[in-house]
DNA sequence: TCACAAATTTAGATTAATCTAAAAATTTGT
DNA sequence: ACAAATTTTTAGATTAATCTAAATTTGTGA
């Protein structure tokens, strides 16, 4: 069993795999984790003596099996249980992470089972990210940023990569709503800025927020 | 914010605080909390620091005012998240208690006001015991045990003193349910054991399980 | 009341997770 | 290619929660 800062190495390990190539290094995790990098570097002994991660000194780990498995059972009960804190208890899409990282290290096999089972199944929590099922399969999102998007192209709002509060209540200011229609009417050269169309209306986008907005195209 | 183990002491303490007159002696303490006496009064040492405890060595521990308010802040959360699994999430009544150990350790008041009023304020757990509210008030109850009642006298099913997994299976299989009608027929003064009668049906009932059943009179 | 048993505390060690400061390895730029 | 910069690891210390063994205090029964 692992402790609780075990299992949030794990799930850190496993976000920056999938933005790096090369794994996690020690100083990325540090800064993720909001520790030292000297402390990273005797976590990751311990997971390597679990087994749980690959690590050659200096050459940063990447999650083994065993280690991905249970990676993917935390972030599962983590978007399940943002899911269920949305949808039943009235909080909305910036207020559900925190509460989260707490309800994912809870240990019982049956409620994941039953929580997926009273939500009805969810594929996707409320910031648009694939909900893994019990075996770690989920959806690889086809989806692209809509800072990529050409000029004329058009797709559905369908996740976030920053779910940061500001930026989820920047969204919510602009209105700009999961699972409305984006169109892309001009991109500025000059700032990489772009206007766009939702509901008709129009829209000015700063590359930066462009570029946290994932867009899924038909 | 009190750390994990602080808060599993309190509530330990508020526990032996009803039990006991005098209040927590550590041996006691050292045996709720599956530890020995020897942690128990180094952890006493720093409740007391904490103002969470009212300790003089030697002299056992009661709770303090802001120490008694955590307690029922914590037994709050366990019972409310009781309910939730048996009525959401198909759980039964002896299954509950260790995640429910668990999750009584989430810091969120949204969390916990949220989950009150989705479950509709419920003033009882799935075992009868009150549910403090949001002030730490409850009914205190007028509920005495089967063990207690005079041959002849009757009440309702209220609660459960003992709710080990093992009790409450008992209970399932005798078809003893919170709730219903139970009439003392016959007190047997040899074993103590006494014949009831519900449903409509007779049963025969040990002096250990009357004496851990509460039962409401009118 | 006083000796002994029981309960409790103290002293000193251990483990997990962290830190700072220093050393070592790797990478980079010229 | 090699010196400097960067990254990573090591060494040694700290804190929280626990332990064992020994010492102390309390309370009880003869």
């Amino acid at each position: 069993m692992a402790t609780l800062s075990e299992e949030n190495y794990l799930k850190a390990i496993f976000h920056l795999e999938n933005k790096f190539e090369q794994g996690a290094n020690t100083n990325a995790l540090a800064e993720k984790m909001e520790t030292k990098p000297s402390s990273v570097t005797d976590m990751l002994k311990k997971l390597s003596q679990k087994k749980l991660v690959d690590y050659k000194k200096y050459q940063g780990a990447k999650l083994s099996k065993k280690g991905k498995e249970k990676a993917l059972e935390i972030i599962r009960k983590h978007r399940l249980w943002e899911v269920f804190l949305v949808e039943k208890l009235n909080f909305s899409w910036d207020e559900v992470h925190d509460v989260a990282e707490q309800l994912e290290h809870v240990q019982s096999r049956k409620l994941t089972l039953e929580l997926d089972r009273f939500l009805g199944h969810p594929k996707r929590d409320p910031h648009g990210d694939p909900i893994p099922d019990a075996e770690g399969n989920f959806d690889f999102n086809d989806r692209m940023l809509l800072s990529e998007l050409e000029e004329g192209a058009n797709g559905i709002f369908s996740g976030v990569k920053d779910s940061s509060a500001s930026f989820l209540q920047y969204l919510d200011k602009q209105e700009i709503t999961l699972g409305k229609e984006i169109a892309v009417l001009e991109r500025e050269n000059f700032d990489h800025s772009i206007r766009i169309k939702m509901d008709g209306k129009t829209k000015h986008i700063s590359a930066l927020a462009a570029n946290n907005i994932f867009i899924k195209t038909s």
